[in-house]
DNA sequence: TTATTGCATGGCT
DNA sequence: AAGCCATGCAATA
């Protein structure tokens, strides 16, 4: 073409070298040059489009690529009609839609098979195949049967088919050059809706591999966006075709539901460059572009954002006809561009696209999300999905085992289950970036119904539709009641959301929560576990249990593990992210509103909340160190037992130092009502009798007589002489004295009102209720947070330092009022006169605590007086409240004394 | 009366 | 402060 001067549009020309080294564009009267160094210049270009020099006489008279330059390669028939097309010029763009199973379609005869695709808006593009004219059938129908995921890795994406037209494109591209070309530095001034690759830096993340493309595929890089007058427009069919087939599983293709107001879904715009799959590396080495140049840098950034050993999104294909790769720009889109619908086109597009790939693996930390930090920046957190190296492997040996392919997974977000999302109305709500980035574009609350494979391979349908809200929607699957109830999920369960490429088909797998197993040991002992949650590895989707990502868990499910988040902190999956702290007080909160019912339903008034505190207290006393021994950490020089697991519910007993000193506890057999003695260090189940008195031979059987009558014992201890037997589940609040820890809890549970205890029996402490403040409850879970220093100001030691200072000075308060009442003590029979010691276990189970709510600060940590094996600790997992008994051996000078005082 | 549907509300990030 | 989203709740079936 003649540079100086010469005009090939009053509207754009794009002329690319064949090598796709340099290119020029020109805007109106401005070039952009690749060659040259201040962007935008006037005149006009004079290097590359010389290039295409003979181009340009002809496009101005509308005779492009029909008669020109048919000897140069790049010319090929259109698959429908046998139609010369020339498609291999960045200006022909318009003319051809090429098919992803190769070939191209002349524009009217894509025009065409798209006439019945854009009867059925909101659509995405199936596979081309299903864009043949011969093929556009019951849209609906195949959509179900085709969809696949944005962002997958072979054509058949997204497609909003109704509105585009070809002057859009090129006006759109007109606009995309004005924005995107004159932009020395990248995406800052790209207004809400234009994205183009350099939007991507700030918009995207990571560019997804696409396996090895047909020969043919050429490199696309395109975007859409409004026209250039703001008006509505129609995108020629071929050309969404073209985009469409071609956004494989770029992030950038995730749709844009463009609702916000104005609900228009049908124009929405999709943005994000497409490209076809190559490698990565052919990318330095064909485009060469000035690392100034704006498309270079669009190019570059994107690579950049590519996982090292991932397929790019920007690639380089074989040449098709001979001819080199040529760049294509083409237009985005045009939206209605009302406002609302131009900010929801700024829709961020996140994208984790995990591809089995040891060497892609190895770029990824287990228990990290499998997605860059763009994605993370535009994903909360807690949807975040994380997968870990073996869960990938898992998965890519699992998958390909039922699609007979080399599978490609790409988790795509998770979501704890809430009381809403668990319960019978059978809706789930999504969270709406991921709706709106994973699934089909909706444009009407009707929705669309959405294919989803569990784990086991079989197929869900659901209803995907959303519901206007606050200008906004709210994005649901409804009919999940069926895959919920058959998963066994419950509120705090967490499903998740993957992606298999390239059948593109959507997984759900899920993950128990441990705190939700928790509570439905505690609510349904009768119930067993989550069947899911035992079953074979093989329906790992299925199957996976909450854990640390990156730990050493085991029946985990990869798939699960994929798009799960990590759980931690008692089984609450943190809505943090992998680098944030855990556990705050927001996530908790976050949990509670998620997890329990409605939070609403926590509410007590003050008077509520006071007899639930007494009731807890009186539920602490029945508390029994866990079973799984815990570890130590040192915190200010003292080792402090640290429980990965809470508290058990044990039977009560009652401690006494006899006259010789000797210590004793006594449990009341849950048959016959005896009182037996048993050695200190005994650790009685809820659930105990006689027979279970290994202690003593003597009285292994209910028919013995008790060793001491119940009136001397009545001394001893809190007991009702002459009761010989006691009513269970009496309940008192001021006097729990039941003889089952178990029915204590449930009948506690009633007092409260059934809102504070669990409804059921338990053996686990609550710990995670409201309210409850014990070590156990705000220290991490074991392991799983970092060593503690001296010097470390988290959360637990700071509240370990605060209380055991406490603790110091109530000791020596307490230990100067010993002497006063030591005296008094000695005149009450004993049957002892050893130190009573202030527990029955290591941990020093609270025996009783005098519930001084003005205790709470105290520490149940009395290493030396406790019969904690480990001399020193301070156990962790005491409620502090019940501190003060906490210390029998300072209390016991010489006289039996009950360690544990009344609880009234 | 019960279940479902669709929107509204308000807590929370 | 805006927007998300969990849930309430009235309308409807």
């Amino acid at each position: 073409m003649a540079p100086t001067g010469s005009t090939w549009s009053d509207r754009y020309v794009v002329a690319i070298s064949e090598d796709i080294r340099e290119f020029c564009v020109k805007l109106g009267g401005l070039w952009f040059d690749s060659r040259a160094t201040h962007g935008w210049v006037p005149g006009a270009c004079m290097h590359v489009c010389s290039l295409f020099s003979v181009c340009s006489g002809s496009f101005e008279q509308g005779s492009f690529c029909e008669t020109f330059h048919s000897e140069v390669a790049g010319w090929r028939n259109c698959e429908a009609c046998g139609k010369r097309l020339h498609c291999g010029c960045i200006v022909s763009i318009h003319a051809y839609a090429l098919l992803d199973a190769g070939g191209v379609d002349c524009i009217l005869c894509t025009r065409k098979s798209y006439a019945a695709a854009a009867m059925a808006p909101n659509q995405m593009c199936p596979t081309p195949t299903m864009h043949m004219p011969q093929n556009v059938a019951d849209k609906k129908d195949s959509f179900v049967k085709s969809w696949r995921p944005p962002g997958g890795p072979y054509p058949s994406q997204w497609r909003q088919n109704s509105l585009w037209s070809v002057s859009g494109i090129q006006s759109d591209l007109q606009q995309r050059l004005a924005y995107e070309f004159d932009r020395p530095s990248g995406s800052e001034k790209l207004p809400p809706g234009r994205t183009f690759i350099h939007a991507q830096e700030k918009k995207f993340d990571d560019m997804h591999d696409r396996p090895t493309t047909p020969a043919g595929m050429n490199q696309i890089i395109r975007d859409r966006h409004a026209d250039g007058h703001g008006q509505q427009t129609s995108m020629d069919p071929a050309h969404s075709y073209a985009l469409y087939q071609r956004e494989g599983p770029n992030p950038n293709s995730l749709h844009d539901h463009s609702h916000h107001g104005g609900e228009s879904d049908s124009t929405s715009a999709r943005k994000g460059i497409i490209s076809e799959g190559c490698s990565s590396n052919i990318v330095s080495s064909s485009f060469k572009l000035d690392s100034r140049h704006p498309l270079e840098s669009l190019l570059k950034e994107n690579i950049s954002l590519l996982p090292v050993g991932v397929g790019c999104t920007i690639t380089n294909c074989p040449p098709v006809n001979g001819r080199n790769d040529i760049v294509r720009i083409i237009p985005h889109q045009p939206t209605s561009q009302t406002p609302s619908s131009a900010a929801s086109s700024a829709q961020k597009q996140f994208y984790s696209h995990t591809v089995i790939d040891p060497e892609y693996q190895s770029h990824f930390r287990n228990g990290k999300p499998r997605m860059d930090a763009k994605a993370r920046s535009q994903l909360l957190p807690r949807y975040w999905p994380r997968i870990t190296d073996k869960e990938l492997q898992h998965l890519s040996a699992e998958y390909p085992k039922r699609t007979n392919s080399k599978s490609v997974i790409t988790p795509l977000f998770e979501k704890m289950l809430s009381a809403s999302d668990a319960g019978r109305i059978g809706r789930l709500v999504l969270p709406k970036k991921c709706a709106e980035a994973y699934f089909p574009p909706i444009s009407q609350p009707e929705g669309l119904p959405l294919k989803v494979q569990d784990g086991s391979g079989k197929e869900w349908v659901f209803q995907f539709r959303f519901w206007p809200n606050n200008n906004s929607r709210m994005y649901v699957l409804e009919g999940v009641t069926p895959c919920i109830q058959s998963m066994h999920l419950q509120a705090g369960d967490i499903v998740t959301f993957s992606r298999i490429d390239p059948e593109g088909k959507l997984i759900m797998g899920f993950r128990k929560s441990t705190t939700q197993e928790q509570i439905l040991r505690q609510e349904q002992p009768t119930k067993p576990a989550n069947a899911a949650v035992t079953a074979p590895p093989e329906v790992n989707v299925n199957v996976a249990r909450p854990h640390e990502v990156n730990t050493e868990n085991k029946n985990i499910s990869p798939v699960d593990q994929a798009a799960v988040g990590k759980v931690e902190n008692g089984g609450v999956a943190q809505k943090e992210g992998p680098g944030t702290a855990r556990s705050s007080p927001g996530s908790l909160k976050r949990k509670a509103t998620s997890v329990g019912p409605k939070i609403k339903r926590f509410r007590m008034d003050n008077e509520e909340s006071m007899e639930l505190k007494i009731t807890w207290e009186e539920a602490q006393e029945l508390l029994r160190p866990p079973l799984k021994a815990p570890s130590v950490v040192i915190v200010d020089g003292h080792e402090f037992e640290e429980y990965e697991e809470p508290p058990i519910l044990g039977r009560r007993t009652y401690f006494v130092t006899d006259q010789s000193g000797e210590n004793h506890q006594w449990a009341q057999c849950e048959d016959c009502s005896k009182w037996r003695k048993l050695p200190v260090g005994a650790l009685l189940p809820s659930k105990w009798t006689c027979s279970d008195n290994k202690w003593d031979p003597e009285r292994t059987s209910c028919e013995s007589a008790q060793e001491a009558t119940t009136e001397e014992l009545a001394e001893l201890f809190p007991i009702k002489a002459g009761a010989a037997k006691k009513p269970k589940a009496r309940i008192e609040p001021d006097s729990i004295d039941v003889s089952d820890g178990l029915d204590t809890l449930a009948n506690l549970a009633i007092l409260g009102e059934g809102e504070s205890l669990p409804s059921q029996p338990t053996t686990k402490h609550p710990r995670h209720r409201p309210g409850c403040s014990c070590i156990v409850c705000i220290q991490p879970p074991s392991g799983k947070g970092p060593k503690h220093k001296q010097t470390c100001t988290c959360n637990v030691c700071m509240t370990v330092r605060r209380r055991f200072k406490t603790l110091m000075l109530r000791r020596e308060k307490r230990l100067s009022e010993k002497d006063t009442e030591e005296p008094r003590r000695k005149e009450v029979p004993q049957t002892g006169s050893d130190p009573p010691l202030g527990s029955t276990s290591p941990t020093s189970s609270p025996q009783k605590a005098d519930a001084n709510p003005d205790d709470a600060e105290d520490m149940v940590v009395d290493h030396r007086m406790s019969s904690s094996p480990v001399k020193n600790q301070i156990d962790l997992n005491i409620q502090p409240e019940r501190e003060d008994e906490q210390s029998p051996k300072s209390n016991a000078v010489g006289a039996a004394r009950l360690p544990r005082d009344n609880p009234t």
